[in-house]
DNA sequence: CTGGCAATGTCGAGTTCTCGACAGTCTCTG
DNA sequence: CAGAGACTGTCGAGAACTCGACATTGCCAG
């Protein structure tokens, strides 16, 4: 068990959800859900990265969360039935325990633990998003995409991230040209190392330093709201 | 009583809030909340826009979110004592009804018509934010100042709105010199006319023509999601 | 009614990113 | 093992916005 959310509930309160949860193998790019959608499943990631993404009319799309083991995928529906409200899709393979909303609701009413944990997570996605907005709006395209991938290796238990320039110039919101320039000056820093639709983390200290401030602001939104885990 | 979500309570759920409900007038720029104050107080606007402000370490900051009589500024403590993640910052002169967070909370656990507007209301802000981030990466600054005061303009009662191009500027994430300029092609179009800190809406129609889909994509979404109103 | 301040106008060099195009290279599949 | 498709490299013109500087104008207080 080695997502957070669920690592943290008592055995009493797990009990309520146990039963009803099934461990799930999501494929990269897979997608879970569309603005609009009915949220009929939520998610708890135990390894690799689901993208909440503002999709525009043009088709053009933007990530503006991201969800790994440290939260859940569709977990506010435990109060009420939801729509999405923007597109979540599979990023780096993931593996996670799924259960029905109407099951996780039904925990929901039984344990305040869990309820007070559906807060608590809400608020830190809440806390993600502002940070985005400005992030996205104020800040280089190369600190966004140290940021991008440090959040990344945060949540997946590899120095190795499986990811196409194309792909991360969508998250990014920017054209693909832009990320192979990016992408290079970043190893010739000696901080990455890729090769086609791969990514090598060398020197985390060095993304660090090159990413803004964004990354550790939402990492401390996390650690205050949620158990921090191991 | 202007403000939607107030006006919308049944008369048996407002009694629960209403004894405690102070009327407070609050000017052009006033401080409510910053990043890590408690929040002690809920305010429900009736006339006016509160602007939701991620802050940056360079001093640099942006709006998220607005909130004006389709909303209410911390309303999401009155489940749980909460830390402001934004600076809260009047934007446009205020008229609100106040309320104490502890009361706020007592409230709440007597109305299960306020929990489902506590809950749709977060549900509807969080939506806001999700779109700016999409709007400030993708969207010219023509567009998102369009987009920034018809906003506006649908939460007072004029067509006049009192702000500096420099405020404005803040508001955006950009210069004042972008302002300037876009703020001159708009006149010219005859979509606005404006003067030393004030501007003036002439041609509504004419700046949902040039804002960007998210004006559009947030107002479904509160009309969705919160009580309509008149 | 005037001095000071706040707000706006304007300029220009520089940077970042866009947008389209095309060539090269890796990898998978049949 | 050959062909197709996906991914990356590179180029260049142009648009959008930054950043600093300074001039001008409106407005308010004394």
């Amino acid at each position: 068990m080695q997502n957070r959310l669920l690592a943290s509930l008592p055995a009493d309160d797990f009990a309520h959800l146990s039963p009803y949860l099934t461990t799930v193998e999501l494929e990269r790019g897979r997608l879970l859900y569309d603005p609009g959608d009915r949220i009929d499943m939520a998610y708890f990631p135990h390894d690799g990265v689901i993208s909440l993404m503002t999709l525009m009319e043009s088709g053009a799309a933007i990530e503006s969360a991201t969800i790994g083991r440290e939260g859940a995928l569709g977990l506010h529906a435990a109060v009420t039935p939801r729509q999405s409200l923007s597109r979540a899709i599979v990023q780096t393979p993931v593996r996670a325990s799924r259960v029905s909303t109407s099951h996780l609701h039904e925990a929901w009413q039984k344990s305040a633990r869990l309820r007070e944990l559906v807060e608590r997570h809400g608020e830190a996605l809440f806390g993600h998003a502002l940070q985005s907005v400005g992030c996205n709006a104020l800040h280089s395209v190369e600190a966004r995409f140290c940021r991008w991938l440090l959040t990344c290796h945060d949540r997946i238990s590899s120095d190795t991230i499986a990811l196409t320039q194309e792909f991360l110039a969508d998250m990014l919101g920017v054209q693909r040209t832009t990320v192979t320039a990016v992408a290079r000056s970043l190893q010739e820093k000696g901080a990455i190392r890729y090769r086609r639709g791969v990514v090598d983390i060398i020197d985390r200290h060095g993304l660090e330093q090159i990413a803004c401030e964004c990354y550790a602001a939402i990492h401390r939104n996390y650690a205050r709201l949620l158990p921090a885990g191991g």
